[in-house]
DNA sequence: GGACTCCGTATACC
DNA sequence: ACGGGTATACGGAGTCC
């Protein structure tokens, strides 16, 4: 039944939806050339426990008992949207009065649930989606670049001031169409003009910008604002509509402005990078010339008989239409996976692209419940659930390594076990992560018949991300389908599984390096000594598991620095290395110790220790003498709370003083939320408060310096000392010391692998607990 | 005053 | 508006000797 899946509503070829001011809901549907538009009813709604609902409630409205016995058992709905609103408030009204409470908001009311998009709410009870039977390439698409004046001698255009404007505006679109505006036209009123109708005649579904909602759309509002004109560009005739995102940080107030447009859809390609990247660890800037490239963008200095001449490349007319190409291919890449998942979810495409993978999989349920007028449940409360099985068997330098993972193990476990929701009685959770995990197979083989076409990775990553967050859903606090023993029942079995593998390796004479969920990092035994042995030894094994959890062996290597438990590099066979965890790679550290990590790493994992040996003088003569910038010491430290908060939270003794507050409160300047303050540690004792002793990194001169140079020195030692469980103790003195060896300590130095049991017995000089398997002691007599 | 523990925060892995 | 648990590093504050 893909009607669960897509929503049971076949209407084709919807590009965009809106409330109209008479409480319908207009639909906009692209047939080959044209679009037109039919209107809908459309019934607010929510959903409501009883005993709650009102009596004396005289606007129109409908009040429907649904099936099951689950906690929101009543539909309550109406025919004006402000008339639900109405209705809301008198409910809060009226429980603030009998409970004497002062609730202001309806996600204070436990016993309501209401979906806030009208738009949501429509596609949830028509069962229509977005763009069905459509290919991407029917989505009529534009992109839009502005090049801005600005005042000779300041750092950016602002809008506000008269002098700066716009320029020149670059139009794409996804039919080859390109355009230049502002070189004929005499005016920016003109321009505008100029723009507002080009969009009216193309009229497209989907309108693209980087930097869309923080730049473009605020810069043009802005000036029209300034020249008192309308930017109405919606299909409705209408202006955008900002929809301040007041979402509260506890007593701060954080905005991030969204525009919407009646009857089209804005896409800014930033929040497709962002979601690309979400731990911001591959893209390296959002400058939208480097992810074009990052894309794979054909630019021009690639194509030897298209040469780009210098006059060109300077020419702002011509620079600007290229950003509007550049945006064009970078969203032709990763918009298809919103594409696709518009068809599937009730949700408009823009608001889809960020949305987190609950809310997405709560709303599938939530319509089939409503489709069936069947009751749905509210959140169990929240409860400790187990995780994954984590564990190291060995750390150093250990070689020739091997990777096998279960492939997705836990939604496969939900769906070979039939995992459910205890309250999902119409089995939507399971069906539809079937159904999805059917979508990221199709285009998974897709992109192995045609590894160029990027969009179909893009489709069956997020796809993999979304399905993954069904295990995640169960033991989510807030989610209303939420079962904590489901999700307990899910990682349990995950840890059997894992624990199975591992005695499976052990048993056949691999040794386990580290484990952590679903895969482990092991060597081959010792007659297995090429990738053809490795890959037979691994199938033998394979057959020891049960054949519904597919293991992989995911990856080769030629050696490992295993450190701790999800800390560890790898090299593999193309000498490509791989940091992994927190103590490795951690964006805390200061970029000299970041750099000598790094370092240590990469020579030791190449056995170059005489070279290691000389970094680290350099490196200790250098801090020692002040050779390096402050970008080299300084930390950089994100406010997350508002500085009153945190000063209300010291005073109260609820929190330390730290030095980024500190110095936001000493400076006086306005910071907020979110700012980025860069500081490094002053004064001479190696042991200082550092909230007493630091200065904005600003205020460091390369002529003065007044770092701490015996508290840095102290950090130089702290992370060298990672390294110690690597060497002995000999050998570790040899590479971090000042002093010059007489050997070449390539010859000399090796370095070594623990046991990491053995090692804690030897540190605690306990009796081994039974926390290790009873079979852990075995295998570590051999060798 | 150093060594130790405890705790909250930040970050990363899967 | 918001998927989860497991894990390491680190600074501050308190405790003990």
């Amino acid at each position: 039944m893909t009607d669960i899946l897509y929503g049971h509503n076949p209407h084709p070829n919807i590009v965009a939806v809106h409330p109209t001011e008479d409480n319908k809901m207009r639909v906009y549907v692209r047939d080959k050339k044209q679009v037109s538009f039919e209107d809908f009813d459309f019934f607010p709604f929510f959903f409501i426990s009883e005993n709650y609902l009102l009596t004396n409630f005289h606007r129109r409205h409908w009040v429907k008992r649904l099936e099951g016995e689950n906690y929101f058992e009543h539909i309550v709905a109406f025919s004006r949207w402000f008339d639900m609103w109405d209705y809301i408030h008198n409910l809060l009204n009226t429980h603030n009065q009998q409970t004497g409470k002062n609730l202001s908001s309806f996600t204070d009311l436990p016993f309501l649930h209401l979906i806030p998009d009208q738009i949501t709410q429509f596609l949830i009870q028509s069962g229509r989606t977005f763009f069905k039977e459509m290919d991407f390439e029917d989505v009529h698409r534009l992109q839009i670049s502005i090049e801005t004046y600005k005042k000779p001698g300041t750092r950016l255009s602002n809008a506000n001031r008269s002098d700066d404007r716009i320029l020149y505006i670059a139009l794409t679109d996804n039919k080859g169409w390109e355009k230049i505006i502002g070189k004929k036209e005499k005016s920016e009123k003109e321009v505008i003009a100029q723009l507002i109708e080009i969009i009216r005649d193309r009229n497209p579904d989907v309108i693209e910008g980087h930097y869309l909602h923080n730049h473009i759309l605020p810069y043009i509002l802005k000036r029209c604002e300034l020249m008192e004109c309308e930017f109405n560009i919606g299909r409705d005739e209408k202006s955008p509509t900002v929809c301040e995102n007041l979402f509260y940080q506890q007593d701060f107030q954080q905005d991030s402005k969204k525009y919407e447009i009646n009857g089209r859809n804005f896409v800014d390609s930033l929040s497709l990078l962002h979601n690309f990247d979400a731990s911001g660890k591959i893209l390296h800037s959002y400058n939208l010339k480097y992810v074009s490239d990052f894309f794979g963008y054909p630019s021009k200095t690639n194509q030897p008989d298209e040469a780009i001449s210098d006059a060109e490349a300077a020419d702002p007319v011509a620079e600007c239409l290229e950003n509007a190409k550049r945006i064009r291919y970078l969203t032709g890449s990763l918009l298809p996976n919103y594409f696709k998942q518009a068809q599937i979810f009730p949700y408009k495409l823009d608001n889809l692209i960020d949305t987190g993978s609950a809310a997405k999989i709560e709303l599938l349920l939530i319509r089939e419940y409503v489709h069936n007028k069947y009751s749905i449940p509210k959140p169990q409360s929240q409860k400790q659930i187990s995780g994954g099985h984590t564990d190291i068997f060995l750390r150093g330098v250990i070689g020739p390594v091997l990777y096998a993972d279960v492939e997705s193990m836990y939604p496969t476990i939900i769906i070979k076990q039939n995992i459910a929701p205890a309250s999902d009685i119409l089995n939507v959770f399971n069906t539809t992560l079937q159904e999805l995990t059917k979508i990221r197979l199709e285009y998974k083989n897709k992109f192995q018949e045609d590894k160029n076409n990027q969009s179909h990775y893009h489709i069956q990553r997020d796809f993999k991300q979304l399905i993954n967050s069904y295990y995640g859903y169960l033991a989510y606090h807030r989610g209303l389908f939420n079962d904590y023993d489901m999700a307990d029942k899910i990682s349990e079995t995950g840890k059997e599984i894992l624990k199975n593998v591992i005695e499976i390796i052990q048993s056949r004479g691999g040794k386990i390096i580290e484990v952590d969920t679903d895969g482990i990092y092991f060597i081959p035994p010792e007659h297995v000594t090429d990738e053809i042995g490795e890959e037979k030894f691994f199938q033998r094994m394979k057959n020891d598991i049960p054949q519904e959890y597919n293991l992989i062996l995911d990856s080769r290597y030629k050696k490992m620095l295993s450190y701790k438990k999800k800390n560890y590099a790898t090299l593999d066979y193309e000498n490509k290395i791989q940091i992994k965890g927190s103590a490795l790679i951690s964006k805390n550290i200061e970029r000299f110790g970041k750099n000598l990590i790094q370092q240590c790493i990469e020579r030791i994992l190449n056995d170059d220790f005489t070279g290691l040996h000389i970094f680290y003088v350099n490196l200790f003569q250098d801090i020692a003498n002040h050779r390096w910038q402050v970008q080299d010491f300084m930390r950089i430290e994100t406010l997350k709370e508002s500085l009153s908060r945190y000063k209300k939270e010291v005073e109260a003794e609820k929190r330390n003083r730290s030095a980024v507050y500190e110095l936001a409160l000493k400076s006086g300047s306005k910071y907020k939320i979110g700012d980025r303050i860069a500081y490094y540690i002053t004064g001479t004792d190696t042991n200082v408060t550092s909230y007493e002793n630091c200065k904005v990194a600003d205020k460091w001169d390369p002529n003065f310096p007044d770092e701490n140079t015996s508290y840095y020195l102290k950090r130089l030692e702290e992370q060298t000392k990672k390294f110690k469980p690597f060497f002995d103790e000999h050998d570790f003195n040899l590479i971090f010391s000042l002093e010059e060896s007489l050997e070449d300590l390539n010859d000399i130095v090796k370095s070594k692998i623990i046991e990491v049991s053995e090692e804690k017995e030897q540190e605690d000089g306990e009796i081994q607990k039974d926390t290790t398997p009873e079979d852990g002691g075995i295998w570590l007599a051999t060798e």
